[in-house]
Parts: C-alpha cells; sequence; structure tokens
DNA sequence: ATCATAAAAGATACCTGGTCTCATTAAGAG
DNA sequence: CTCTTAATGAGACCAGGTATCTTTTATGAT
C-alpha cells in the first residue's frame, strides 16, 4: 500500500520530467502529498501539509500539475474550486456531495448533445464545464440505513 | 430605453421586498447598477461603479440578490465566478467567450441524460453544474469576416 | 408624525486563492 | 565540476469572501 503510494507519486512527477521540467525537492514533496490524497483538496489544504514550502511555490506546483495534466480542477457546488488527481484528457465527474469522492464520467453523449443544442442556438460550440452532485453507492446506502434507523 | 432600465431595478427590488427585505438606498443603487450590466460581472466591476458603498455591503448584496434569484452565478472558462442577470428558475448559459454576453440554454434533455448516467454508475443524482463555452452569431459571423480579411 | 426595534450598513480585520517581482539557490547538461 | 537556467522563497499586492462590532436607517406600531 505504501509502496503504491509512493509508486504513485514517482509516476507524477515522471510526467513533469517528460515534459522537461525538473524534478525539485518541493515538487517530490507535492507530488508525495497529492498522491495522498484521496478526495479533492485545496491549495490550502496542502500548504499544511507541507508547512516548509513557500506559499508561492504551492501555487506555482498546483499550476504546472494541472498544465501537464497530472490534476485537473473540480468545482463544488458552493462555486469552490478544489484539485484533483486527473485520470488525463476530457472528463467528467460525479461528485459525492457526501464523502467528497468523486468518479469520472465516461461514454456519456453529452458533447454529441451539446453541440446539437448550441447549434440550434446560432452558437458555434467551443468549451463547456460540466459537474455532477449526488451521492455515491455506499453514501446512498448509509443515508438509507440511517433513515430506517431513525423511524 | 431610460425608463425602461429603471423599471428594471425597480423590479429587482420588488422582488426583494417580495420575500421580505428592506428597500435600502445602497440595496436600490445596486439594484440599479446590475439593471444596467448587459454581460456578467464581478464584485469589483459594481465597486468601482459605486465607490461610495462599503465593501461589505456590495458582498451581502449580491449574495442577497443571487439567493433571491435575481442574479446567477456563471463560471467563466477559466475558473472565475461573475455574476449575471438571471431568468429565474434552473438554467444554463452559452456564453461568448468573444463578447461576454450569453444566452439561455432551455428545452435541453440534459438533465434526462445525466440521471441516466448517473444511475449506472451507482450515483444518486442531486444537482449539476453545466457552463457552455463558444461564440456567438453574430461573433463567429465577425470572426469569419476577419479570417477572409486575413487572407 | 414620532418612536422603538430589528435589519442593514460601514469599518475593519481576517482568511483564501492567486499573481508578480526580485534576490538566492539548486538541477542537470556538458 | 562548473555554468546556465530553472525553480524557490520572501514579500507585496489584488480579488473574493466572511465575521464582528458599532452606528445608522427602514418600517410597523402608536
Amino acid at each position: 500500500m505504501r509502496k503504491r503510494v509512493n509508486a504513485l507519486a514517482e509516476q507524477l512527477l515522471e510526467t513533469l520530467e517528460q515534459q522537461g521540467y525538473r524534478s525539485t525537492s518541493p515538487r517530490r514533496a507535492v507530488a508525495q502529498v497529492i498522491a495522498n490524497q484521496d478526495k479533492h483538496f485545496t491549495a490550502e489544504n496542502l500548504r499544511e501539509q507541507l508547512p516548509s514550502l513557500g506559499r508561492a511555490t504551492i501555487f506555482r506546483s498546483l499550476k504546472l500539475f494541472v498544465e501537464t495534466g497530472v490534476l485537473c480542477r473540480v468545482l463544488l457546488e458552493d462555486g469552490d474550486l478544489h484539485y484533483q488527481l486527473s485520470h488525463r484528457g476530457h472528463h467528467h465527474h460525479l461528485l459525492c456531495v457526501e464523502c467528497g469522492s468523486s468518479q469520472d464520467l465516461l461514454g456519456c453523449d453529452i458533447e454529441e448533445l451539446l453541440q446539437q443544442t448550441s447549434a440550434s442556438h446560432g452558437f458555434e460550440l467551443s468549451g463547456h464545464w460540466l459537474e455532477v452532485y449526488g451521492r455515491c453507492r455506499s453514501c446512498s446506502k448509509s443515508e438509507s440505513s440511517a433513515e430506517l434507523a431513525a423511524v
């Protein structure tokens, strides 16, 4: 398990290196921490876990990891933007509002639908942002148990 | 034209009053200004136009106008959140990345599609956020003219 | 018309996200 | 091992946004 995590961190760094960025000790530290996150997080969360790093460095690393496709940004229901590990390429998230976990939404024909709809509004589509909120399988299960218990 | 604008501002205030909020002079000023905006705007934009109002008051008014359904928040492509006049109820925006104008996206069966897709991921859907980016009719026209001219 | 009271405003401090500059340090190519 | 360039850290700065506290003001009751 620990080995797994370190492997992931190394993988993240490799991604940077492959794109011509240096592997520095702050970046190694950041990679280590984000590889350990199981849900979306903020710059501040990172800072708490890496108090020795400069503020600017945190933000620069985040930006870099987003640019290189290691991280993506997720929009929370209240409008806050958080970061999370990204499984490359364009995708959407099913965000659990209960536990903060997220699943990727794949094989969704929303692109096509949007294309049609925009065109019918005289709109030349160039991009979109979609986030989906709800309860993941395990949270909706415990939710129902709680309801039963309350009766 | 001027009369129209004032009428809209009054309408916004009425919405507040109907929901039990007082009609104060700062709120009248804010209503006046937002009734005049033709695209999305930030708190800072508002502050520039209303330098005599306290900062907190600006934010409080914005929040209030959002809560009462007068304003809605729009997510820009870069993650910035702006405000714009809302035509009540749940809807999405077609945001022109060129001129900043926006159209409402109506009669889109995305809800249904999302419902199905989430269910197939064991996800109990509770909400979503969608923004669509592109070029509005008039901007894509002038874009093509520019291209032609450049040749 | 006045008055009480609750709501709202303004000032201010604070927190977070995020960028910029500038001087110093360190990665890694040769 | 050295040189160059990228990256860091400190710090100032700006915007969004909230909390607290004191003063003002809108409105309902008299």
